[in-house]
DNA sequence: AAGTGTTTTCACTACGTAGTGAATTAACCG
DNA sequence: CGGTTAATTCACTACGTAGTGAAAACACTT
């Protein structure tokens, strides 16, 4: 039967999310495929859709994942999918976009304190973070980063994507001023993106068993110093 | 006409590498196709038929590589790709392991001085980043990161050899027996690994612009820290 | 020189995929 | 209730891909 709701929930009861499943999906009950022709009621077909999408986009990334399986996933015809979103870029850009994804990190909550470096540090950690852990954003992150690093065509998008957020917030933060501030934000962006592609997307050991808080006390303090004058680079021959 | 080499040079002069060239592939001057059978001489072209694959793998990823674009790279029919290595897996593993890429990273030099913890700190970071930075594994390099985050099914692999590096690296180290030397040494992972792809995989400004001794001038003090007791981790509500 | 093994291309199959156009059913609006 | 619009499936095309089997040209033995 087809999922009948007919509120927008945005966590309808499905199938077993495919992220961590590698092999062939759980075969499906009965495909039961009902005929031509509009349903009943507010299907919310399109936001399963895209919601399918964002989850097979997350584990599969780009490339292997295909319309079919998407509309397979979502329990409708694959034209459905062609009908909504054009092509498959469509899809993606939709589903990355969409209110289950991320939009743009950083842009809704200001930074709190304005020149208290640690602070500002441990704030602009754990907002990253918190968008990988969790559940409702982490799809859409892995999606985002699995396609922008699969090849150097759709790397483009994500550097613009990474340059703009680190831009921005070296823009807005109280290292504004100092002649390094987008060198050193653009460290802190790789060494975050880094640890959360570990944690995260390769889970490996033992950053992907740690607890949320234990992770983050593990990486604030290097993030402080790398935001503040205590580190400063040294050059190969230039040890004091 | 098929490139005479009958040396097993490794960098042969061939058409302009694929890596930073998204669009479609220049034109090959000319098709010419010799018609079946062996060539006189040592054609070299198994070789050049890995490193036309490393390079695509690198540039694209492994899903959007095919064995007809490598085989067209390669200037060679795509069946003989095939009789060489079977499928597309065994061409990337080829390629992967082949002595044009990188075998296993910290395998060949052993550390330098045990329990001076700058210098290991500066060592691992230059031996890790020298694999990125040096144009003949940097294709290599890539071409895992990519193919290693691309989907779930593939992650497993990267994942081991990450896994793997960083415990060897840990067990060899002067940092060995401290109770933390695990979590420290996955922690320095993950900042390299995520520096060197903001670096060369996604070149994000201004990472990627910088001299390569300026950027480890920039890294080895943060990694000093992050191995060195000076740096504890530190929980939310426990700030001093 | 005869025979065996290796390199190389050719011709071909099987399959999955993205995308299209038309037909069907329902919602919406006057 | 009649007409338009939106949702949905069906049947289909066009294409690229991985992989196979055989034949041709050469190398390497004995």
């Amino acid at each position: 039967m087809t999922p009948s709701r007919t509120d927008g929930s945005p966590t309808p009861d499905r199938k077993p999310s495919p992220l961590r499943a590698p092999g062939p999906a759980a075969k499906k009950p009965r495909p039961l495929r009902a005929r031509s022709g509009r349903r009943p009621g507010d299907s919310g077909t399109r936001e399963q859709i895209l919601e399918s999408a964002l989850h097979l986009f997350a584990d599969r990334g780009y490339a292997r994942t295909t319309i079919r399986a998407i509309a397979e996933d979502a329990q409708v015809d694959p034209a459905l999918v062609h009908h909504f979103f054009d092509n498959k870029e469509g899809v993606f850009d939709a589903a990355v976009n969409s209110p289950l994804s991320v939009s743009s990190i950083f842009d809704e909550l200001p930074p709190p304190l304005e020149g208290d470096t640690t602070a500002e540090a441990s704030w602009l950690a754990r907002t990253y973070l918190s968008f990988w852990e969790d559940d409702e954003t982490r799809y859409g992150m892995t999606a985002i980063y699995r396609a922008g690093l699969a090849d150097s065509a759709t790397s483009a998008t994500l550097r613009a994507r990474v340059e703009e957020s680190t831009a921005k917030w070296a823009a807005t933060s109280g290292y504004k001023d100092r002649p390094d501030a987008e060198t050193r934000a653009a460290l802190a962006s790789g060494h975050l993106v880094g640890l959360a592609l570990m944690r995260y997307v390769l889970q490996v050991h033992p950053l992907a068993d740690m607890e949320f808080e234990e992770f983050l006390a593990w990486v604030v303090p290097a993030l402080e110093l790398r935001l503040s004058s205590e580190l400063e680079p040294r050059r190969a021959g230039t040890q004091t």
